[in-house]
This record gives C-alpha cells, sequence and structure tokens, in this order.
DNA sequence: AGCGCCCGAATTGCATGCACTTTTGCCGGG
DNA sequence: CCCGGCAAAAGTGCATGCAATTCGGGCGCT
C-alpha cells in the first residue's frame, strides 16, 4: 500500500525517548519486576542526565502505564491488577482485530518477508531466556500494528502490547511461549491469504489463548494494595530468586 | 457493580496535571486551534508556574496526541491528517462498543440518573456555543466509559475521543449536534434495557454517523505538510475569523 | 525592487539549587 | 522485648540560570 503521509513520531528522538525505550525495554524483558522503584536520581545517574530529564521520562512511562508515579514518593514499575491485566487483554484483543481487518490481503512482499524473518527470530530464540521471548512475541504484534501506517493505531496497540508484557511477568508461570510461534505463522499465512474474518478470528484466539494461559488465577484479591505491593520483595525465599535491581538501580 | 479494586489517577493531582487539564478542554472547546502555539513561557506565565512545569505539561499532552512537539520548535496544538482523524474514529468506534458491551444491564440506578442529566445538560446547552455542545456530547462519552470502572479502558475511550473532537473542529462544518443527543438517549435506553447487541449496534452507527457528518471531504492530500500547517494561520482572509489565541498564548 | 545574509530577540534543552516531604534508623520508655 | 517518637538522610517538587538553536527583521548587494 502507499506509504500514508507522514511517518512521524511522536516523542522527540531526545534524551528522554532514549530513557523511556532503554526503561521499556527492561520492564518487558523483567529486568526491571513490577514494584522495583526508579529513583530519579539514580536513573540520570545511569543515564548521564539530570534528573529534571529522567522525571520527564518516568512521567512519559506513567502515561503509558509502565510506571507509577505518587506525588512526594518514588516512581515504582506498574504492578497492574489481576482485573487490569483482563482489561488490557480485551482492548488489546479489539484493537488487533481491528490491525489485521486492515491488514488483510495488503501486505507487500517485503513486509511479508519481514514477519517470517521475525516469526524465525521468534523461534532461534526458544532456547534463550524467558525474557527473550517474551519480548520478540510482543514485538511481533508491534510489527504488525506498525505496518498499518496508522500511527494511532500504531501507538495503542504497543503500549496495550507492553502492558500486557507486564502483567505476564507477574501472574503467569514459566510457560512456554512456542505455541504463540505456530499462531503467529498462521496469521501471517491468513493475512496473505486475505482472508479478513479468518484472521481476525485467529488473532481473537491467539490473544485470547495467550491471556487464559497467563491469567488463570484470579489472584488474592482483598486488599491488594499491601499484598501485590509486598510480593516482589518478600519472593527471595519464594522462588529462591533474589530480588535484583540489575541495571538501574541500585539498592543502595 | 462492585467497585473495581483501585480507582486510582494514573495523573498526580499537581500543577502539571491541572495545565493538562485546562490545555485539554482550552483545545476540545477550541478556545486554542490546531496549530496554535503553545510557547513554554506564556504558558507558565499564564499558570503561574516555570517553564519546567509547562514543558512537562506539554509533554504530557503530546504523549496523548493533543499537542505536537518538534525539537527546538515551539510547541502547537496538533493538526491531525484526514487519514489519522479516520483512523482515530475506527478506534474509537471498537472502544467504545466494549464500553457498552460491559455496561448493559449493568447500570445502578444513580448512574442511569447521572447519565441522563447530563443528557438533559447537552439538552439545555443547544443554544449555547457550538463547542460546549461538542465538549458535553464528548464527555457524555467518556462518562460512560468511567462506568466501567476499567481505569484503561477509561483512559484510552478519554484520549481518543479528545482527538476526535479535536478533528471535528478541523474536519466539521457549523454542524449541528442534536441529532447526537437522541442517538445519546436512546443508548441510555438500550443499556438499561440490558440488549447487548442492540447497544453494541448503537453505539456504532452513532459513532459512524458522527465520524461521517465531520469528515465529508478526503481533503486536500497530496504533499499535506505544508497545506495544514500553514492553513489555520491563512485561514484570517477565508472564514472571516481571524486566529486568536485568547488564554493561554498572547500573540507576541 | 528583489533577494539573500547576518545579527539580535525569542525560545527551547538541560543542569543545578533549594525547600519541602517522606523514609529510615536509632534511642529511650514501657 | 517491643513499641513509639525523633532526627538525619534520601528523595521529590519546582524555579532559575545558562548554553544552544531557531526565528525574524533589517541591511546591503545585485
Amino acid at each position: 500500500m502507499a506509504p500514508r503521509s507522514t511517518g512521524k513520531k511522536a516523542e522527540s528522538s531526545d534524551k528522554v525517548s532514549v530513557i523511556c525505550r532503554a526503561l521499556r525495554r527492561a520492564i518487558i524483558e523483567q529486568a526491571l519486576e513490577p514494584g522495583a522503584k526508579l529513583p530519579e536520581d539514580s536513573l540520570g545517574e545511569r543515564f548521564g542526565v539530570s534528573r529534571t530529564i529522567a522525571r520527564h521520562a518516568l512521567g512519559q512511562l506513567a502515561a503509558e502505564g509502565l510506571v507509577e508515579l505518587r506525588r512526594n514518593r518514588i516512581a515504582v514499575v506498574a504492578t497492574p491488577s489481576w482485573q487490569e491485566a483482563r482489561d488490557a487483554f480485551d482492548i488489546r484483543i479489539e484493537l488487533e482485530r481491528l490491525v489485521v481487518r486492515q491488514l488483510a490481503g495488503k501486505l507487500t512482499k517485503p513486509q511479508i518477508a519481514e514477519l517470517n524473518a521475525h516469526v524465525d527470530a521468534e523461534d532461534r530464540a526458544r532456547d534463550g531466556t524467558d525474557a527473550v521471548s517474551i519480548r520478540l512475541a510482543t514485538e511481533f504484534h508491534i510489527l504488525l500494528a506498525n505496518m498499518t501506517n496508522s500511527p494511532i493505531l500504531v501507538r495503542y496497540v504497543s503500549e496495550v502490547a507492553y502492558r500486557c508484557c507486564l502483567t505476564l511477568s507477574l501472574y503467569s508461570r514459566p510457560h512456554s511461549s512456542e505455541c504463540a510461534i505456530n499462531e503467529h505463522r498462521s496469521i501471517i499465512a491468513a493475512l496473505v491469504k486475505g482472508d479478513v474474518d479468518k484472521v481476525m478470528g485467529l488473532m481473537h484466539s491467539h490473544l485470547d489463548s495467550v491471556a487464559n494461559r497467563a491469567l488463570v488465577a484470579p489472584a488474592p484479591q482483598r486488599g491488594r494494595d499491601l499484598l501485590d505491593i509486598l510480593a516482589p520483595y518478600a519472593e527471595e525465599s519464594e522462588t529462591g530468586r533474589v530480588v535484583k535491581m540489575p541495571k538501574v538501580v541500585r539498592a543502595r
């Protein structure tokens, strides 16, 4: 399809967006777990900028729902409730149905190649860490969204996909994402074939199963605030994995 | 329905969000037209804060797509292309179908009363300015979204509704929104009745007709960038209405 | 007169500084 | 031993200052 008007970037290519991208990636790769503290100082120091910039970046991330900002409090990586996770997936399903509806039968050859290459990369990453597979799976959907050339749709799909990714790290078990790869392949196939209804159905069930695979338990609930703010910190003896803040934040 | 977990506010209740709210409102009431300049100084002066804060607010608004931020350039109110407008409405339709799907048959009496009161207010505002009717019509949808108690859905519906509102001010004629009020009433009725399919259909056709009423002409297109950046400035002699920056920005 | 260049004003990009709030760790009392 | 309060430390909220960039208008050249 003819490239549609401006492919402009909402985010200026300055230091702020560099930090945003870095943090986003750290978050979806679970290098930063939900609840991890993000003090402006440490961020600024880590990225070689002043607090002003770090703060601005946190603001943007908060607008995307990846970070929680409370007045006079250290910013933390967002900890979505189970219900919010469910809602996010519901929205995501509708948005991505829109994506494939617009894309069905309209993909160019280079685009098809790019999609296939990406899925191949997903395949190759299967023996790597879970975090990477999750990121790649998420990026597949964003790649798809990008092909619509609708900046708004891209933005919303990206955001909601990142959020979903974040919740997966909270509520899902070790979980294998292998099956997802095949689902990605069938989506590509249906897109190429141009069967709109088929591909919308595929996308729907794909996301639905990802959600169901992950969001099995309605979670403890009831007075959650205390509980799941505590959760990431208390898990040292539970899973044998100690809380670490590898990149950005050094536990002082 | 039982209020769902945290009804938390993503935006801290500080000066930044005050400015955001004010600007949002000014934009959707067309006090600030697309293309209007928003220098940090003037904003800061007007709201009694430093540039730092004004800047941060502009960042948030940019993340919502209401403001365009280019490096080293004065921020301006966004001027969405016709295609972006169309895309925004497509997304909006899906999101709001989700809203009414969740709400059908689940409204409490106070909620129903609130909705009716709002539509009454819309009715009363019919002899007021167009700007106010548009704002109220938009707020009806946001009110609806709020009742889902899904923070994410609320955020997305609000954002996309604001964006649509913005495009209406760009591409629509004097336009009467009377008919929309009746459509709002039927939506409420169908929601109360609990007929899911009916209300989803109603919402769909409602938004579709709003979009079609507004986005009639595919617009000039072709090399748009120059054209519609210039448009808001050149329109002084065209529509007889001079570019004004009434509240926040004084043309120096 | 038209065109282009150059310089000053306007404006943004960013860091730093200070006041205020929250957090934390310590100490004394129960 | 545990609890409560207090004071230092850490962190945020925000303004201001300075360098760099863009904008705009006048001046000289053609």
